[in-house]
DNA sequence: ACAAGTATGCACCTTTTGGTAAGTACGAGA
DNA sequence: TCTCGTACTTACCAAAAGGTGCATACTTGT
């Protein structure tokens, strides 16, 4: 099933082999309050700083900002500043950024399969503790 | 924090739609330092609460025991408890959970496929800072 | 007898993370 | 002129998240 593969390492000395896979890897990348939702939007395209940041509602200037700096400095995405008189920026995914979204699709399925489940979950977590009413 | 966004719903069907798609209502539940590493490690099978704590290096115990009961009463996994004189207790996906793991696998992949990179990347900035002779 | 392993609980503390509110330089619309 | 909108920055803070170390009740190995 699972194919188990481990102890290969190419000529790892650095880098402990941190677990059966690259999932470390990937969670280093993806860390972040914000950081998912911002690569999986950027799936659509070339997206400019403020439409971001409605389109993640909640989310401040300083942390969408400093998540996206830390995408950039990643790899993963890519700031384009086209030096224009109000500010004008917007962020790409790179290749390898687009083919990390594109990975995060299935636990977005996974997400919108359960997500009537989920909500009864957290709808009795969090109308515990005020007037159940 | 103020988490108000599926905050309405007084018995509909409707969720606020968080962003454009579950990812939302993925990360809420996978969302804590081990958590994913424990749901794809579960894939193998059962595991006892040592084992796991073998395996993912560097978690705590109360932070893994704190993980594992909010993934259980998340409904991803089942604790088993076999009453037995020296504990004895392992964990279990329930079917939920094991497609939630599943979907972790592009991740994963994701992962190990930019290793290289990412390592190369994480090296020079551990890297700098102390000695560059 | 004594240490080790088993699966936790608890008190306490540090680190990390995220949020708020203010400010910046500039141009356009009322 | 006043204010809004743009894309940020910075200082300060609150809260969450995670870590450490000790304790438990019992058994097995030395």
């Amino acid at each position: 099933m699972s194919d188990t593969r481990h102890a290969d390492a190419p000529s790892a000395t650095l880098a402990a082999p941190a677990f059966t896979c690259g999932l470390d890897a990937t969670l280093k990348i993806i860390s972040g309050k914000w950081k998912p939702l911002i690569l999986y939007f950027l799936l659509r395209g070339p997206t400019r700083y403020g439409e971001l940041k409605r389109a993640i509602r909640d989310v401040s200037d300083k942390v969408l900002i400093q998540q996206l700096k830390e995408l950039e400095a990643d790899g993963v995405l890519s700031r384009n500043d086209y030096n224009e008189v109000p500010p004008r920026v917007d962020y790409t995914l790179t290749p390898t950024g687009q083919s990390l979204a594109q990975a995060l699709e299935p636990l977005c399925q996974w997400g919108t399969q359960n997500m009537a489940e989920m909500q009864k979950l957290f709808a009795e977590r969090d109308g515990w503790g005020r007037a159940r009413a």
